[in-house]
DNA sequence: TGTACATCAGTGAACGCGCGTTCACTGATGTAC
DNA sequence: TGTACATCAGTGAACGCGCGTTCACTGATGTAC
């Protein structure tokens, strides 16, 4: 049952599309290929006529991951007042509504202390995800060369994703509010 | 070849130790028993004479983990002049050489994002090992009492677990080794 | 354009392997008299 | 205190299961004339 050059691709993008949402709902090492494609609809065997292996798949998983959710994230600020993105931003992805959807979230959050165990490619993936992180937030300050900004948005970076995964591993669910509003407020006043 | 009461109890001890260190390496799922209990120089079957899953370990490992690593960084901040110890904290936390130790570092950094998919025991573990993290912070503040330490001691907490995520899970040295050197000085320059 | 043949996307059974867990066994430790 | 027996820590083989990966097969798609 040969299918189209065309379904092909598609199929194959599927599957990416599927392995990024499953990669973040159950973590990396915990999914499996025959689940993975059971949940994209096809069987496990054709996976092969795709990828060379779970570990490609890993990596082309999280590239997409990585830019996507920043960008989406972006578009969304498209409409605000230039002053009031940073903030925006901050608090979209500092929010309770991104803690309880990881499978459509940001993959340092819920992937990040997996991913140092991960190919040189996935990591790779990673750097540029992060880089482009940084860089839209600094595009957000007032003053995007200043020396400083840099520095500030990296510590943004780092502290939004470690909200968001502090929020969904502490099992108390006052305190996972609690760390979703602190941070996402204090993290703003301060930098 | 059973073992005295005493020596049994060093055993479990060990292997609680073991997992500790194991987890903190290769990831929680990504360590199998048999691994561990070669680590542990023991045989496998006598697992269960401890435990009674896999997933007790895993919550008796982790609660192991949050408490001994923030305690043993308290320990050394002890000599330090108590203006200088919230910034030595910190500082230590957020070096290269935490980053390049997972094994022996604090299980924020290194399982975060597996803990949400752990059991409710592991999770709550979790949360006592957070507020002690945030609890130490704050005490180390010129007026602990103060209505924002408690924000301020969260941010920071996040903010230093998601450095050193993200600098290990990086693929770019560079770009790691700017992680830690931008964001422990930002962070306390912020806080 | 129509026909003959090669290609290959997707299927489903099978591979070896390591997983978490169980169990019969061993013999030193702990207990009871 | 000494002896007899029950306990149980640790061993190593075995369990069923799901893992990542391979393969023979299928038939629609793509290609060549």
């Amino acid at each position: 049952m040969r299918k189209s050059r065309e379904e092909s691709s598609k199929t194959r993008a599927h599957i990416v599309a599927t392995a990024a949402r499953e990669f973040r709902r159950n973590g990396i090492a915990a999914t499996g290929l025959n689940g993975l494609m059971s949940a994209a609809g096809l069987t496990h065997g054709g996976f092969y006529k795709h990828f060379s292996s779970k570990e490609q798949l890993v990596a082309e998983a999280c590239q997409s991951i990585m830019i996507s959710v920043i960008d989406a994230l972006t578009e969304r600020t498209r409409h605000e007042p230039p002053a009031e993105r940073l903030a925006f931003f901050v608090n979209s992805y500092v929010s309770k509504q991104h803690r309880d959807n990881a499978e459509a979230g940001c993959g340092f959050a819920s992937l990040g202390t997996e991913l140092s165990r991960c190919s040189s490619e996935t990591r790779d993936a990673t750097s540029v995800g992060y880089r482009h992180l940084v860089q839209t937030l600094a595009g957000f300050f007032p003053d995007p060369d200043a020396s400083d900004v840099l520095a500030k948005a990296q510590t943004l970076a780092v502290g939004m994703s470690g909200a968001i995964m502090l929020a969904r591993a502490v099992g108390d669910a006052e305190l996972s509010d609690q760390i979703i509003e602190n941070t996402a407020r204090t993290l703003l006043a301060a930098i």
